[in-house]
DNA sequence: ATCAGCCGTGAATAGTTGTTCACTTCTTCG
DNA sequence: CGAAGAAGTGAACAACTATTCACGGCTGAT
């Protein structure tokens, strides 16, 4: 053989993947899952058509990986922001904030993760980002359990009922409008966390004590 | 003109069309939204491909009347459940318990019509039903806020949260499994009812015992 | 009975995109 | 430099279905 992968072209290849990644993700925010088709994307990320497929098998596999990817940051800044809390409770406050805070601050490339129609099947990555989220949520519903904050109930159906809160009332169609408005965003987010809160037991007055503490540290992370 | 629809016409006319809708009515149910396709829907409506097009314009549009079709009918049975209880946290838990043993008896439909993926698009239909059902809950909501039941709040938004918890719940993919034993059905409908409660500010205890009373008369919906 | 006009038909059409592949260009190493 | 092989290209292909439409049969008034 007279031609061996060099470390160089290796990094030149990773690069190229992870810009046909960033193309596909970048066309999912700006138009929705719609818009992710190999033309667009390719012309996006400075390749032919042809040249995606050297690097995902299929559109699919391309778009599962996005999900994946989305789905990864997300678990991340989840359980930043929880285990910077101080307690159970607060971590589960925070929980709620950061997926409410991240979604309405991407709204279509959450729309597009999470329910919008596509033309391949995606649904195992779908169900595998969901599962992971809605599994630290419940985590962290049990731990809240544990420490008597909260009642006993079924964390998994619980943190799932949560997760299907948020994202169809701030990112649904019935989504409200005006959510690029700061004070708007703040309020909604403070909202549905509050509604969460108490849907899983923690008492008004002290979930409307959690809901201000938890959107502080939250809103910060809007921009990231 | 020597020729006039007759009465009778119109009336087979009719019944062909109504024929079309429950053709897709059915697959829909069976299938999910991806089964509705023109060619297989009018087999089994006995007519031929072209007819269906005699009376829809497009899929889309016979998309879209299916989806108003079933909106309807749970608006109705929510009507009719909320309207029969004795108050108005009564009523919203009854609404509440409706939605939730509706879309478990018809898991597939509901998906369908909720969130699957759909080729042509029935955004605006769905939009509609949307709005109607959450219209409905927002109503309900209202009514127990003003009767000094709930404390005051966003009931537009708290609407979409509730029915979003409960469809993701009950029939988005992370949904428990064996929900065809009712015993399972039973609980999930109870503990996802609770949490709506919980959730607009009943009190836990007083929660549980609305749920209890509303679980009771929904029972008897699920063969409807 | 008869004919005008509507209803029903289903094979053919058309438009949309994911995917392929023969060919070109680039990279590595003797 | 030149050969070997990998990566990149993009036009052509394939598959899937909604939609059309020219034709045959049925319905209803005369």
């Amino acid at each position: 053989m007279v031609y061996r992968r060099t470390h160089q072209v290796v990094k030149r290849l990773a690069a190229r993947r992870s810009a046909i990644l960033a193309a596909a993700r970048d066309t999912a925010a700006e138009g929705g899952m719609a818009a992710v088709q190999i033309a667009p994307v390719a012309v996006r990320a400075n390749v032919a058509a042809g040249t995606v497929y050297r690097y995902f098998p299929s559109k699919a596999e391309l778009i599962s990986e996005l999900i994946a990817e989305v789905s990864r940051d997300e678990l991340a800044a989840i359980r930043r922001a929880a285990d910077a809390a101080p307690g159970p409770s607060s971590a589960l406050a925070a929980a709620v904030t950061t997926v409410a805070v991240h979604v309405l601050s991407q709204r279509k490339l959450a729309w597009g993760i999470l329910a919008e129609p596509v033309d391949v099947d995606v649904s195992v990555s779908r169900l595998a980002s969901r599962r992971e989220i809605s599994g630290e949520i419940a985590a962290r519903i049990d731990a809240a359990v544990r420490a008597g904050h909260l009642p006993a109930q079924d964390t998994a159906l619980a943190a799932t009922a949560l997760l299907g809160a948020l994202h169809e009332s701030l990112v649904g169609p019935l989504a409200p409008e005006n959510l690029d408005d700061p004070a708007k965003l703040r309020d909604a987010v403070q909202t549905v966390t509050l509604l969460a809160l108490r849907a899983v037991g923690v008492m008004d007055a002290r979930a409307r004590g959690l809901v201000v503490q938890a959107v502080l540290p939250a809103k910060a992370l809007v921009g990231a």
